[in-house]
DNA sequence: AGGTGTGAACACTTTCACAGCA
DNA sequence: TGCTGTGAAAGTGTTCACACCT
């Protein structure tokens, strides 16, 4: 479908979309860029670009419907499909993320947890998925159709389990280790670092930079 | 100090300094941009341009020095100070922090927890912070000497006790709340949202973009 | 009037390529 | 020789301003 999209782009799509779900849906209503931009800490400027890259769904004069506008972009960002996720790692992060139970809600269903302790091998999660072990990756990637890995485990572990699940099948990951893995081309990796996101910010108060929002 | 210094760059002296930490310090040892590059997925003059907006602290047909270079990136980020950091909610997501101890020992320590659930206000974490009552916030902050307050509460919630912290005090917001917080010039603001990073693999694995690490 | 869609201007970042020092 | 530091070039992303539709 379409061209070079920046991911600072795809991110504001999808905190468009998080705008929109959180409104009161009365049908027919409309929304401008305007308001989307004030809600999303942009510009309206900025909004008509990112949407209009994707085509031309508003109307002019009144601006987009929200409902339409709220599905679409759920389908530029690949939202139709449910993803199938496995959890790599059933410490901390891992049972935090299970336990927000969004994720179900929002089309990424996690249908599997992977650990290597057998502690926690065999105990059920929510009364549902049962911790398998990690042992068993390649198996589980492919008897659940894993779409996307969550790697939840320690660095020294996180590359060559990575490496596995994308053997297996995995095309997309989303990284908690704080190292940069190294992927195969067609695969997509994400990595979200709150020791990163702490550092910014001390380096933000440090010199005294704008307001900055991320 | 300096100029204009964008976020990706900040980034990435972050990953640098992580990256340095894991090696084995050996007492004079170097590493060359290229080196750094190879580690931290990107380019040798992405390195070195990063390094030069602070100062030319490498030896030309060396390197630089790699516990140097580690100490002028802490001076660089400012984390010669220990910041104090409030984690505001005792949720899933709070808790999962609170117990990634990593953060006292890179320079951010949480010096207080708050709640608004009676029957988590009181209770002892760790054995050494006690999760005191949300309506105390502003007293808390300002006890504590609070430079730093991570939100980890409902969206619902999270706007206004963001103001309430940066009325008693705290200059610097790590935000886990899906919306976006409205804050006073001079306070500095980074969100964290896995739904966004979810969403944004969504959008590569279907629209088959490159390889994409973060 | 009100608000979109978009080319063109601008600003910012990354990459290149090479001078210069150890 | 090896590798840094850096201007200049190339490439990307954002903002402006206005034609155009309702």
């Amino acid at each position: 479908m379409s061209r070079k999209i920046s991911d600072s782009t795809v991110r504001r799509l999808s905190q468009y979309l998080r705008i929109l779900e959180g409104r009161e849906k009365a049908v027919g209503a409309t929304v401008s860029s305007t308001e989307l931009a004030q809600d999303a800490g942009t510009t309206a400027a900025q909004v008509r670009k990112d949407l209009s890259l994707f085509g031309s769904f508003g109307k002019r004069g009144l601006g987009y419907g929200a409902g339409d506008l709220a599905d679409r972009l759920r389908g530029i960002l690949g939202l139709e499909k449910v993803w199938r996720v496995a959890l790599l790692g059933a410490g901390r992060i891992g049972s935090a993320l299970f336990e927000y139970g969004d994720f179900r809600r929002r089309g990424f269903d996690i249908v599997a947890v992977l650990d290597n302790d057998p502690g926690k091998v065999g105990s059920r999660w929510s009364g549902a998925v049962e911790v398998e072990d990690a042992s068993t990756l390649e198996a589980v990637v492919e008897r659940e159709s894993v779409d996307v890995v969550i790697v939840a485990v320690p660095a020294a572990a996180a590359q060559s389990l990575t490496e596995r699940a994308v053997a297996a099948g995995a095309r997309g990951i989303l990284n908690f280790a704080p190292i940069q893995l190294r992927v195969p081309d067609g695969v997509s990796v994400q990595d979200v670092n709150v020791v990163t996101e702490l550092e910014a910010l001390s380096f933000d108060l440090t010199h005294r930079r704008r307001t900055g929002a991320a």
